[in-house]
Order: structure tokens, then sequence, then C-alpha cells
DNA sequence: CGCAGAATTGATACATCTCAAGCTGGGTGG
DNA sequence: CCACCCAGCTTGAGATGTATCAATTCTGCG
């Protein structure tokens, strides 16, 4: 479980300079003088794990990078049934220029810090510099290639191909956050509950449970405690996950 | 394969002037001495039912944007299991600046007229003029909105929701292009073989075909042939779908 | 220590898939 | 002009994967 040690601002300094995610989120482009403006108009708001952070209809004045900690955009049915449409990590970006209310619940699932935009000035330093749009578009194109992913696993995968999938890209945005020597097996606590887990795989948790429970007992996974998951073998993970083998990134 | 492209567009006129995609194609914010500079680097293809525009993985030379026909972007995994996941109407882009290789594979389904620009002077001209970003930017915000509502629809409808959902968005689109009087019954033909609609759907040919001989069976839809689907009450056919009611855009 | 939320496990139901057979309508060649 | 053909589609019967309903069992925490 991430602990919730911090009820003070979790951040060392407000500083754009000191900003863990300043290379990758939208502001990753900005010179000195964009940086300086986007500076005058932003704040920061924590969220403790399990808070709602917008609800899906609310106006919004504001637009937001995840600086850490981990958030879902979810959609509802009228009956009840959802699916989380995406996972929001650190230096990903929430809420949509020229667009007035959220489409989308934004949930917190672990603590959270978000460093927000004013909605109106933001949307004016677009209009002024290129480096926001061109950086918003190019992080928007990848959210879209995700999303497609995510559809050939809801629509073609099996439960157990899902999981292993789910597990597979925690484990590389993992990695990519914090490199480890490639001998090592592979460890990452899931930053998911079952019940989100099954929500985001298009499946109930019980058969969540179920296919986590069948990969332990392949030894495709190893399971200490709830969360915390070891991987001794990669590759034999990706191909429980139905995905091509070599492990390469979209072309 | 892509040399069977048809020697003659069938375009009245090459003059984006005349282009009915002018107003809401990539191309939509561009001033004159813009447009100028994309003409000089556009050409047009033609592709008929059926034949593939581009292999995934495939090098890619050109962005384009849908004139006339349409398309549908396909993802599929080493065991032969395929995902749709998207649809190219007119207007629509193809393509990623930035990308050297395509991610997907695009089919035509039917008869369809595209206009290509050549990837590095699209690529320069983004960069010196703010409108074609912008407006692209724009288009891939509503493209993921878009995907987003079919995860939904993939992870968590029925196999009838399904196709109801998929005729009332086919609907809705076809209205979009040519408005009609509020109190006809809307009428529409089917851009998809029953295959391609289970690609798209997440399902298999047979359940498609059962599911709509049930809402054909049931008053919600009438076929006349394969493809001409009437629909009597297009809010029946919005419950049917699983979604709210009141046809509202995102908000 | 004991409680509450989270997770596991079991038994059964059911939606969708799979495999298989037959239909339909538009095009073609005799 | 008709008979045939064949891709696209429909329908049927049975198999199967996942959902549903219902207990338990963990686990972390006050």
């Amino acid at each position: 479980m991430q602990n919730k040690t911090l009820s003070e601002p979790r951040l060392k300094s407000t500083d754009c300079g000191d900003c863990p995610i300043r290379h990758r989120a939208v502001c990753a482009r900005c010179e000195t003088d964009e940086l300086a403006r986007l500076e005058e108009m932003k704040y920061y708001r924590s969220f403790e794990a399990g808070q709602t952070v917008i609800w899906s209809g609310d106006r919004m004045d504001f637009v937001a990078s995840v600086v850490t900690g981990i958030a879902t955009l979810t959609q509802t049915m009228e009956d009840g049934r959802r699916q989380i449409v995406g996972l929001l990590l650190p230096s990903d970006f929430v809420g949509r220029p020229g667009r007035e209310c959220a489409a989308y619940d934004v949930t917190a699932t672990t603590d959270l810090v978000m460093c927000c935009f004013r909605k109106k000035p933001f949307e004016d330093l677009m209009l002024t510099t290129p480096h926001i749009g061109q950086r918003l578009l190019e992080m928007t194109l990848d959210e879209l290639d995700a999303a497609r992913e995510w559809m050939l696993l809801l629509g073609r995968k099996t439960a157990r191909e899902k999981i292993a999938s789910l597990i597979a890209i925690i484990a590389r945005r993992h990695a990519a956050l914090a490199p480890r020597r490639e001998t090592d097996a592979v460890q990452i606590d899931l930053p998911l509950t079952r019940e989100a887990m099954s929500e985001y795989l298009g499946l109930t948790l019980e058969t969540v449970s179920r296919q986590i429970s069948a990969l332990k007992r392949d030894g495709v996974i190893v399971i200490k405690g709830k969360r915390h998951v070891t991987i001794p073998d990669f590759d034999r993970l990706l191909e429980e996950s139905g995905d091509d083998s070599d492990g390469g990134f979209l072309v």
C-alpha cells in the first residue's frame, strides 16, 4: 500500500526547475520565459488515495499535470457498469483545452499531487507560444495509441491475457522511471485494487482474482502480500499476454 | 496491395477551394497562403473497396486525409485475432507526424479517395504555422474521446448493446453529413460487412448476425437486403444501446 | 485482539464462441 | 434467359469462458 504518511504538501519545492516531471510533462519544451508565465498561473493540489479529483460533468476551470501518484479516468453507465478508460501516471495531462466540463471521473488511486493551471490563462498561452501545443499534441497521440492498444485488449484478449498484459504494462512503465539491472527479476507494487483492475480490464473482480491465482500457480508471477508482484521471467509474462514477444514499442 | 492505385481520382477538381472536407479536415483553419503551401505538397490516391491502403509496419512517407469513402484501422495479434481500433470517415486524418512507420493496417471498406501530403514538407509546415497543429490537436482529442467511448463499449456492453450502439453511431454521423427532417425515420446503409462489424465490436460474426436478427425481430430496426437499415424510433435504439438517452454529445 | 475492507474460493448460470449446415441474392457464362 | 456459383449471411446445437451469487479467509490497522 502507498503510505499516507505526509499530510503536508508533498513537494520539496514549487520551483519548476526542481519539478520531477519537468522534462516529460506538457511543459517539457518550454523556454525559460514560457515557464515563467506558466509558473504564474499554476498551483498545486494534493489528494489522498481513494479521493475523487473530478466528477464527470463538473465545470472545469483548470487543466493539470500529475506530478506524483496515480489516478484513473472512469466512465460510468446509467446502471452503474464502470470502465476505466485511462490510467494517469506522473507527467500525464488532465483536462481538455477548449472544453467546459469534465468528460470522465478522475479518481486518485494513490496519494496524488497535481500541478494545476488556470484554464483561461493556459489557453491564452497556448495561442501565443507553440511549444505547449506541440508537446500536448505529442502526448495526446501517445494516449491515443495507448487507448487503441487497450481496445485490442478489451475486445480480443482472454482474462488470463488481460491480467498478464496489465502486469507487463505496469512493470514496463515502472522500469522506465526506475531502470534496473537487466539480470534482476522485475518487482512491482500493483497500484490498483482487484476491483480497479477489473474495471480497467472489463472483467469482474472475482475473475481477476482467479486469474492472478492461476498465473501464480503456474509460476508466471510470485505474489507477496496483496500487491507486491515479482516477475521471475519477463519474456514468459509477455508470452502469456498475447503480445509480440519482442518488447518493441510502436514503430 | 497498394500497387493497384487507380490512375484517375474521382474528384471533379483538385482545387482545395472545391474540396468537400475543406472546413473539417486538418487544413480547416489554414489561411490562403498556408493552403497554397499545402497544395504544393499534396496528391490524391484512390482505392477500391476491400483494398489495403497501408500495412502495419510499412514505412510512411506521407500523411493523409480521407476525402470520400470509409476506411478502418486494424490491429492484429500473432495468432490472427483482429480488432478494428478506428473508423476513418471523410475529413479524418491518417498517419502521425514524427513517426516513421505505420502502427496499424488501414483498409478501404468502400471506394476511397485520400488527400496525401508528403510527410517531410508537412512536418516542416507544421513547425512554421500554428493552424495545422492546432487543428490536428483538436481532431486528435476528439479521436481520443471516441476511442474511450469505444473502450466502454468493448469492456462493458452486451452484444445487443454493442450492435445498437454501432448502428446509432453510424446513423448519427450520417445525419451530421446529410441532415434530414426530424420526423422521418432514419435510414442508413451499413458501410461494414458483418465480419468487419464483428472485428469492430469484439464479437464473432455469428453473434453479430444473431443480434441484428434479434433487433429486427423486436422491431428496433427494419432490414432491407443485407445492408440497408431503417430506424423507426431512434430513441428506442438509444435505449437498447445502453447510452444516456438524451443524445447529448460530450460536455 | 478483533474488526472491516480486500481478496480468495466454490458452485452454478448464462452469454458468447465454436463448429457445422444451409440460405440468399447478385453476377456470370452457357 | 436461365442455371449455376459463391461470398456474404443466417441459423442451429453444443462447448466454454466468464459472470453471478455465496461463503470463507486473509491482512493491515486501530
